[in-house]
RNA sequence: GGCGACAUAGCCAAGUGGUAAGGCAGAGGACUGCAAAUCCUUUACUCCCCGGUUCGAAUCCGGGUGUCGCCUCCA
């Protein structure tokens, strides 16, 4: 399995730390909002990570943070007149609201910083205790000059950096790039005590001491969006490598930036658009989709345009997966059969080039490809007739659907087992079982009409319920109805 | 100013040395009462431009043009 490195800037062989285990830690979002598109790609993407890794047999430790404490929080907080950490809080619990809708799995653990200030302190004061960090007026900046590798991440030396130095610079600073650890407290802000009087913890620090402690030293895959390269990851290396004394992460992966009709997302622009927005439009297994069918470190824009692009491509495969559940559920079950050969063995070829294309740095684009073969694969055996026994044919349909369950359990591009009908579960739609049976009803008297061949009548409900949403395919078997989102 | 990425059909998007995956849209056909769904066929003599390396390049090298990002809170 290859992983590109953003640490060697080149796709590396995958070797844990230690065999069959993975320990992954991913920057969560700062609670101080909804989350955003440009939030949502790292969610599913690493949530897609983790997943492969799974159903490629490692048992995978993930750990997504919460930025709780921050400057954003407590401007935001001053805004609506709110407590702080209550803001925060309450935004943790809209985050997961919009991640299960994107059906990301939850974390094995989700660490706040309101919870590790004791971690944090301890690894300040051994900053300081090391000489990697100075105390000014209860602040404590790192001194980024001490640490060797400094800019071995982002790829650029501190001269590179001041020569495009764009901040102001803070005179009690020993050198401009020299970033804070812990920021003491003015009045009215949050503050906890510590051996530099009262304050609260630097930006970059919180991931550091949460990584380590759940993680410990050297572990495997830490992600972000590219953004955080410099200064965030680049600060977490020299912080926690001067503090421990070892290498802090292996493999360092970055997603590329989200764009809203070409142009990046940003407040000044106006563009800033929140999932629930999105999700008011789509549905969520269309934005995971994709955000998913371009490779990761692509950048990727985002309009109304390509999501309805990615819906009917979407639907195409769910369609698929109907179809098969569809024929295998008009089967009898006949357990021991041998698959027919003629869909088996292209079916296991399918799941060697999805195998092919994950292994190639996580190729969610090409991934998605297969399943679109696996797609035309599956309706064209549903068609034609290879000439196989009943069980071997019904082994075979079994088979085709345990791979796009497979497949999907890495993805999570559709739910299943459950109804998707969207019209059937949303919310104020009253007794979903009326709704369906009244459809029948409609569908019953439409046959009725067919059969006289009042071709009027019939075309005329199947237009008006086209309208309400709801989707009439007459086939040589029956009806079949459903509804779209 | 410093650092870096990208440029593939109408659109989206894989592909990093051997005669261009896949999806959306379009065209023709099969099926259908008509549709829908599905299937079949079809849509880039060519991968921004100009040079070079090579038997051979979208893929490597040099130059140019264009777009974007980071250097500041940002996923």
């Amino acid at each position: 399995m290859l992983i590109y490195n953003t640490l060697t800037r080149r796709k590396e062989e995958f070797v844990p730390r230690e065999p069959g285990k993975v320990a992954m830690y991913v920057c969560g979002p700062t609670t101080y909002n909804y989350i955003h598109l440009g939030n949502a790609r790292p969610i599913v993407f690493f949530d897609t990570v983790r997943r492969y890794l799974k159903y490629r047999g490692y048992n995978v430790f993930y750990v997504q943070n919460f930025t709780d404490i921050d400057d954003k929080i407590i401007n935001r907080a001053r805004e609506v007149g709110e407590e702080p950490l209550n803001l925060a809080a309450r935004f943790v619990n809209e985050y997961f609201k919009d991640a299960d809708a994107l059906n990301v799995l939850r974390a094995d653990i989700h660490p706040k910083v309101s919870r590790h200030l004791d971690e944090i302190i301890n690894m300040v004061q051994a900053l300081v205790d090391k000489g990697y960090a100075y105390v000014v007026d209860g602040d404590v900046y790192y001194e980024v000059r001490k640490f060797d590798g400094y800019g071995k991440l982002s790829g650029r030396t501190l001269e590179d950096m001041q020569a495009g130095a764009r901040v102001d610079v803070d005179v009690r600073k020993r050198d401009p790039m020299d970033f804070a650890l812990w920021k003491s407290a003015k009045p009215g802000e949050p503050a906890w005590d510590s051996p530099w009087g009262k304050g609260r913890p630097g930006w970059h620090i919180e991931c550091s001491a949460m990584a380590l402690k759940y993680l410990g030293t050297n572990f495997d895959i830490h992600g972000g969006g590219f953004d955080l390269i410099f200064p965030h990851h680049e600060n977490e290396i020299a912080q926690s490598e001067a503090a421990t004394g070892e290498p802090f992460a292996r493999y360092w992966m970055h997603n590329g930036f989200i764009t809203v009709n070409q142009e990046k997302m940003s407040k000044s622009l106006g563009n800033f658009f929140l999932v629930r927005e999105i999700l008011a439009k789509f549905q969520p297994e269309v934005v995971r989709f994709y955000l998913l069918s371009t490779h990761y470190r692509s950048p990727l824009d985002f309009d109304d345009e390509k999501l309805t692009a990615a819906a009917r491509g979407l639907e195409r495969i769910k369609t698929s997966l109907g179809l098969l559940e569809e024929a295998i559920a008009g089967q009898e079950g006949d357990a021991g059969a041998r698959p027919d050969p003629a869909l088996s063995l292209r079916l296991d070829e399918l799941r060697s080039e999805f195998e092919r294309a994950m292994d190639d740095d996580f190729n969610t684009a090409l991934a998605i490809g297969i399943v679109f073969d696996l797609a035309r694969e599956v309706n064209t055996y549903l068609q034609k007739d290879s000439g196989a026994g009943a069980a071997e044919k019904g082994a075979a349909l079994k088979k085709a659907r345990d791979l796009f369950k497979d497949f999907n359990g890495v993805l999570g591009i559709f739910k299943t087992g459950e109804n998707s009908n969207i019209l059937l579960r949303g919310p104020g739609r009253g007794d979903a079982g009326l709704v369906e049976d009244l459809i029948n009803l409609i569908v019953e008297i439409r046959q009725e009409a067919r059969k006289k061949k009042d071709w009027t009548t019939a075309d005329r409900i199947r237009d008006r319920l086209k309208e309400m949403n709801i989707i009439l395919e007459d086939t040589p078997t029956g009806v079949r109805w459903k509804t779209q989102g």
